[in-house]
Parts: structure tokens; C-alpha cells; sequence
RNA sequence: GCGCCCGUAGCUCAAUCGGAUAGAGCAUCGGCCUUCUAAGCCGACGGUUGCUGGUUCGAGUCCAGUCGGGCGCGCCA
């Protein structure tokens, strides 16, 4: 509808132009918006107000000028100046129908696009560190990560989504040192007990499997095979291997559980073995920005941005974690990410001018902005009214997978992805858990298993619905509440488009309560199956289109659209 | 001390990359089921968008400052 509109107008401004009404230089950057007040229209468009400035002109009359050259459009009643300078659309009932029809002709398509066809980007996110269980936050990343990649996809692009494990450096030996602490029957508060070491429940299950010899699952493709446990406690390397091929599988199953799959597992012990990290470091040593000091070598970071320079080899000779993370970063770009998307803990935002600083240290071309970063912010999770600790050395916290237990896939993936990534969250299990109205994401599904009820019943009362003479009655759609649902159908593709543009999955969650707002409030001002046949099958017809809508919707947040609840 | 994010109704949060009269849900109060799912609907109440300036046709949104909260600032990851 907004292409319409935006064709619309700029036809009027090359009219304008063609006149010599007008002086343009560039095509012209202006908005066409929803209206919030339906008296100022279905949609209001800024574009004499932005063009008033260059052209040094009253942009009410500049309004004046382009409106009296639009093109005659059946999609549109009648046009208005208003304020300042708006223009204000009012559409044909006509173009409403349009769009329901679009609906049914392009099925589990509509509201997909192809803006970024044929083009690739790489998106990372989770990229949690086989040393424990994944929680509340990994789990935040995982929906919203997982839902951008729908969204990317949905808009046309060719979406990786990529896994980086941290499965080498100083975390991971502390992990095996815990393991094996375990393994010999040493208890977190021994004296023993390895400074720092994991302390959780997950050690000990670790090590009773590797004890007694079992195997650690492996399903993906980046391991080459099962790992047997040798059962040896003093056999540090395979305790390692062990506990991170356990981990990852674990990982690996409760990702699976809250519906996130991934097409590449990329391990950081494989930059050390094919060579990718010393390729790295050479290459900043060459180009001239890093520097021997203190028995170190530190990357000149300052020279692009950074506040202090940073050690990227320490005096024992290892690097610090963010030259893998640059020489990761790096690999995407030789495998042709001219796009990259990299989805963090905002805890982390520390690092990121730093990596972006080693890779323009490389010289190489790669753009400043590059990698794009999506930051989440911290989960706070709530039951009972108290606030659920979450410390992986402390033992006991809320695992992703409890959140799947105990509140569900749906539930929990919607509630993660429903505030702005940028924003602190409070994750109210109790709320989560009612199977209530308070609870947004039953409401949502529950609006569309309503829709499938009457279906049902269409069919137990042997009514035969036809697409065609249903949608060639869409006219006897008079009530405001059916406008209304009509009205937020026809905003689908452009929610989907905003919220791919702006990585923001949380736009979409809102649009559908929205949406389901309207269905219900139609749904209990009118009957569906009722005796006037084309009444009937215009209502169904909105009805069905709805629910339509509401299942691409569920789909792109990876949230099932049931037929009963 | 420096950097990033956030301060919006009692609570949890929106607000279409500067748009017109700032919106939902929860909570509170009052209505609606011989009707396709009441897991629903309608109405009421609730605000100086932390504060002070600035930029312009127009600011919750941008800039400066200030107060408050979170995170980060290591030869840890």
C-alpha cells in the first residue's frame, strides 16, 4: 500500500519537476506514515515539509502544488492538506479489499519481500562458551538472534546462521580442571578445590559420565566423532574434550528444544590449528599497527577509535580472547559476508571496537561499520514477586531449558522477543506461565485457534465456503470493527519490512497482539455463520485472511499457530 | 574518572529511523455468556515522557549539561 502511495506521489514531484515547479537535485527522502488519528487519514506523508527547506517555499502550499498533480488512483478516496504541511491520504474501501485478496492469493507468502534477494549475510548469535548450561540470557540472544535470521529471511536475504565456540584459552582449562577435581571426589568447598573452578551440580554429572565411560553426544558437523571416555582422572586432555563435547551437546539439544537451529558451528581451537590467528597478527605486525612494549604486542586500537591500545600477545606468548574473535570475524569476511550481523551480550560491548579495530588493522578493505552489532540486555528473572538469581559459579540458576519446562517454547520465546533487544528485561515466570489473558502470547494464539473453531463449526453445519464469491463480496464488510481488522491486515507487510530493516523482532510480537486485539474485538461484535450467504462469506473470508496472517506472523517469531487450545 | 545502554501511567513496556491530541497490557473500579472457545469483549481511572537549556515548521525521539539505574573499562573470557 505504502508503494503505492510513495509511486504516487513521486510521480507528482517529477510533474512538478517537468514544469520547472520544482529544482531537485537528488530523489527526495521523505516519509509515508501511518496516521495514529484516522482523522488525519490512512496515511500522511511529509515530503512538502522536507522539501520546503531546499526549495525555500511555503510547504503547504508546495503540498498544494503536488497534490494537485497526483495521478488519478482507484486506491485512493480523497487527499488533504493538514498542519504544518501534511499530506493525508484517505484510501478506498477498494484497496482494503486488494489487500485482504492478496492475502488468500499469496498464502504463507504474504507479507515476504525481496529486498535483499540474491544477497548473503552471515548471522552470529549464542556463541555461549562450552563451560556450562545455557541460561535466561543465551536464551534471550537464541530468540532474538533466531528471529532476526526469520526476518532476514523473510526480506529476501540468504541467512547463515553461525555458532562460534569458544573451545580453547583459559575458561575451557578451567573447566577441565573442575571436571577433574570431580572426578577424584573433590568438593567445591575442599581446599583442593581449583581457584575459580565451576562450581554447578553440571560438574559432577560430567564427571560421573566420564567415569563410568559413557559416550558424549555429538550432532553436529563440526566434530569429527563420537568422544569415548577414557576414564582416566589423570588424563586431562580428554576430560577436556570430554566435558566440552558434553556441553556443546547439551547446548546443542536445548537450542533445539526452543526451536534454533544453526548451519555452521565454527570452533576457535580451529583458528590456532589451520594457522588463521598467527595469519592475523603477521598481517597487523606488517601493516604497521601493533608495537612491542613490556614484553608484549599490542595493537594500536587508538587508530581506530578505541580509547586505550590493548595487548593482543601476552609475555607467555598466548593471546588475548579478542584476536581469535578478530581472526574469526575475519574468516566470515574471506567467506564473502559482505554482511555480517553479530548478536552479543551487551556485557560484551567492550570488545566490540576492539575487533572492529583489528579488522580495519588488517587493511584489507573490510568497512568501518563492519560487523553490524545487536546488543541484548540483561534478563532479570522474577517468581513469586523475588528475583531468581542467575550465577553459573554459584550453582543453581534458571537454565534455558527449565524456561521450556516450566513455562514452554512459545511462551518463553515470545516473552524474550517481545521489548527491545536494548532494553532490560524482567522475566515474570508466573506471568509467563498463566494460561491467561495476562499472558500476551496465549491471546495471540488463541485468536487464531478461534478462527480454526469456526472453521469447525463451518463444517459441522455443512457450510461450503468459496474464495471467490467471498472475496467478490468483501462490500458488505460495513462495521467499524471488521475496518479495523481490515486496516491492521493491510499493516502486515510493512511490520515485517521495519522490523528486518531495524533488527528489531520486538516490533513484530506487538503488531500481532495488535492484531489479535482487533480479531477479538470484531469476534465478539459480530457472528460469522450466520443465514445472508455473501454477509457470511465476506466475514469468513476476513476471518480466514486472518488467521492466515496471524500464522506468517507466529511463524517468523517461531511460535506455533495451534488449531485448538 | 572515561565509554556504551536505559530513565515514559502504581507495575511491565510501546511509540512506524524528527511528525499532528504520547499508546497497550497488568493492577484497581464498573458492565457483557439461552450466540461460532468468557484463555474473550466494552467502559472508567491513571502522564509536566527524570531535570535544565538548545537545534526547527514540529522533540519522548537529535545536541549540550545534570541527576538516577545497568553494563563495560585486565598481559581474564
Amino acid at each position: 500500500m505504502k508503494e503505492i502511495l510513495r509511486n504516487l506521489l513521486l510521480q507528482a514531484a517529477d510533474t512538478l519537476l517537468a514544469r520547472n515547479e520544482l529544482v531537485l537535485n537528488s530523489q527526495p527522502e521523505f516519509g509515508i506514515e501511518r496516521t495514529r488519528n484516522s482523522a488525519h487519514g490512512d496515511f500522511a506523508s511529509n515530503i512538502a515539509m522536507i522539501l520546503a527547506k531546499t526549495q525555500q517555499r511555503n510547504p503547504r502550499e508546495l503540498a498544494q502544488a503536488l497534490v494537485g498533480a497526483l495521478p488519478a488512483s482507484d486506491a485512493v478516496e480523497k487527499v488533504e492538506i493538514a498542519g504544518p504541511g501534511f499530506i493525508n491520504f484517505f484510501l478506498t474501501t477498494r484497496a482494503y479489499h486488494d489487500e485482504l485478496r492478496r492475502v488468500f492469493h499469496e498464502g504463507g507468502d504474504y507479507g515476504r519481500s525481496r529486498q535483499g534477494v540474491h544477497k548473503i549475510v552471515g548471522v552470529e548469535f549464542v556463541s555461549a562458551n562450552p563451560t556450562g548450561p545455557l541460561h535466561v540470557g543465551h536464551g534471550r540472544a537464541a530468540a532474538i538472534g533466531d528471529t532476526i535470521c526469520r526476518l532476514l529471511d523473510a526480506t529476501g536475504w540468504n541467512v547463515t546462521r553461525e555458532f562460534y565456540y569458544n573451545d580453547a584459552g583459559a575458561q575451557i582449562a578451567n573447566l577441565a580442571l573442575s571436571v577433574q577435581a570431580r572426578c577424584k571426589g573433590i568438593e567445591p568447598d575442599d581446599p583442593r578445590w581449583p581457584a575459580d573452578g565451576y562450581r554447578g551440580e553440571y560438574i559432577r554429572e560430567i564427571a560421573r559420565a566420564y567415569m563410568t565411560r559413557e559416550t558424549a553426544g555429538r550432532d553436529d558437523s563440526a566434530w569429527d566423532t563420537d568422544l569415548m571416555a577414557s576414564g582416566d582422572p589423570d588424563d586431562l586432555d580428554a576430560i577436556r574434550s570430554f566435558a566440552v563435547n558434553w556441553l556443546r551437546h547439551e547446548q546443542d539439544q536445548d537450542l533445539r528444544a526452543f526451536g534454533v537451529e544453526f548451519d555452521v558451528y565454527y570452533l576457535e581451537s580451529s583458528l590456532y590449528a589451520d594457522g588463521k590467528l598467527d595469519n592475523v597478527v603477521k598481517r597487523i605486525i606488517d601493516e604497521g599497527h601493533a608495537y612491542e612494549a613490556d614484553g608484549a604486542l599490542w595493537l594500536k586500537s587508538t587508530d581506530f577509535g578505541d580509547d586505550k591500545d590493548r595487548v593482543m600477545r601476552k609475555s607467555d606468548g598466548t593471546c588475548t580472547y579478542f584476536v581469535p574473535d578478530i581472526a574469526y570475524h575475519y574468516s566470515k569476511w574471506q567467506r564473502g559476508y559482505k554482511r555480517a550481523i553479530t548478536e552479543l551480550g551487551a556485557d560484551h560491548h567492550g570488545s566490540l571496537a576492539r575487533v572492529r579495530a583489528g579488522l580495519q588493522a588488517l587493511d584489507l578493505g573490510i568497512p568501518k561499520g563492519w560487523p553490524e552489532y545487536v546488543l541484548h540486555q540483561m534478563v532479570t528473572v522474577m517468581r513469586g514477586g523475588e528475583e531468581v538469581k542467575i550465577s553459573k559459579r554459584a550453582g543453581g540458576y534458571v537454565t534455558l531449558r527449565d524456561l521450556i519446562d516450566e513455562v514452554g517454547r512459545d511462551a518463553t520465546r515470545y516473552f524474550l522477543i517481545c521489548r527491545k533487544s536494548d532494553s532490560q528485561l524482567v522475566f515474570d515466570i508466573d506471568l509467563a506461565r498463566a494460561q491467561s489473558f495476562d499472558n500476551p502470547v496465549y491471546y495471540i494464539q488463541y485468536a487464531h485457534a478461534r478462527i480454526c473453531s469456526v472453521q469447525r463449526q463451518m463444517h459441522e453445519r455443512s457450510i461450503v465456503f468459496d474464495r471467490k464469491p467471498a472475496l467478490a463480496s468483501l462490500d458488505r464488510l460495513q462495521s467499524e470493527h471488521a475496518q479495523t481488522v481490515l486496516r491492521e491486515i493491510s499493516r502486515y507487510p510493512e511490520v515485517v519490512e521495519a522490523a528486518a530493516a531495524c533488527l528489531e523482532p520486538h516490533l513484530l510480537a506487538q503488531y500481532l497482539r495488535e492484531l489479535a486485539q482487533a480479531f477479538h474485538t470484531w469476534y465478539n461484535a459480530e457472528q460469522f455463520l450466520i443465514e445472508d450467504e455473501a454477509l457470511r462469506d465476506a466475514r469468513l473470508a476476513l476471518a480466514f485472511g486472518t488467521r492466515q496472517v496471524l500464522a506468517n506472523g507466529l511463524d517468523l517469531l517461531g511460535i506455533s499457530a495451534p488449531e485448538t487450545m
